[in-house]
DNA sequence: CTCTTGCCTGGAGTGCACTCGAAGTCTCTA
DNA sequence: TAGAGACTTCGAGTGCACTCCAGGCAAGAG
């Protein structure tokens, strides 16, 4: 199994959004206090960091969208430093809506090696083009609701106003 | 009890994978080329111009997310263009990924009549912020697909020199 | 040694947003 | 008047992305 991780995501900020019971509050917590120093986190200590349950990523291993996960000689995971950043992609990807299935597709890419670096680019650049028209659409729907929201708000004022 | 997840992701897949004619070239064709001069519109007129098929047109009034649609004396529905506007609505709203529950809850909200505008007010201005939020979060991926994109841009230019 | 805690697996269940099927009725054209 | 095709309802099925459960193992505390 080469190391043909794929492109580091160092830029480290800003992956906190979405949680289901935690952080429903207003203020960013820090995103991901990764302890320096360590490169072996058991599950839970991973679904806390990513927001994710030890189920989501027990399944998201066994669908592939992991790479292998080392264990202890008794079997139980320990994710590296490694593994986070994998993580952290996988999460911006999802924030966009890409299926699992294609984000499964491109880890297989990336496990398969250097040789799949144009079909890797390839793959990320249509979604790029998605997400770009993503944007386009929900601004356009962002106009729909400014002008809703101004017709709402005019009614109300003015029947206070009387 | 489901407000568990903030579910930007599951309708994202789905609205990807409908609506396969529309909006999928690269211009954008006068959405809908309403015929003038007519207000009653059969099921199967409806779904060809909203891209919605008539099963979900059916199913939209079976779970409050139409008014009530007009029918004929032998039951058949026929649609107004009072209807097809609130399907452009929806189909904004839809957009966005706002649920189909929130969206019900609009209609209700509408056909309850002008007592509620400041409640809907109050819930397409949330709606506004989640969209904005959204947007943020859709540009943060962006910039993180540019950076690898680049990088794998760069592998490949580099291996073809060589 | 027992108890608790944390982890393991495979498989079943959940919620959402459709999507389809069956069986029957109505409308339109020839 | 016959046949094609569009429409009706109700209920079941589908695909996705989790989410949970049962049953069991391993290690540390008391």
């Amino acid at each position: 199994m080469t190391v043909t991780q794929s492109a580091p995501v160092t830029s480290g900020a800003s992956t906190a959004g979405r949680r289901p019971a935690t952080a429903r509050g207003c203020h960013n917590p820090p995103p991901h206090p990764r302890p320096t120093g360590r490169d072996r986190y058991t599950i839970s200590e991973v679904a806390e960091h990513t927001g994710l349950s030890a189920h989501t990523l027990r399944w998201y291993e066994r669908i592939g969208l992991m790479p292998h996960v080392d264990r202890t000689h008794t079997g139980q995971r320990r994710f590296s430093n490694r593994d986070l950043d994998w993580l952290d992609l996988v999460a911006k990807l999802r924030l966009t809506a890409m299926p699992v299935a294609d984000m499964v597709r491109y880890a297989e890419l990336v496990r398969a090696g250097e040789s799949t670096f144009a079909a890797r680019e390839q793959l990320l650049t249509a979604h790029r083009e998605d997400v770009r028209q993503r944007i386009a659409e929900l601004r356009g729907t962002l106009d729909v609701l400014d002008y809703k929201i101004d017709i709402y708000g005019d009614a109300r004022r003015a029947s206070e106003r009387c």
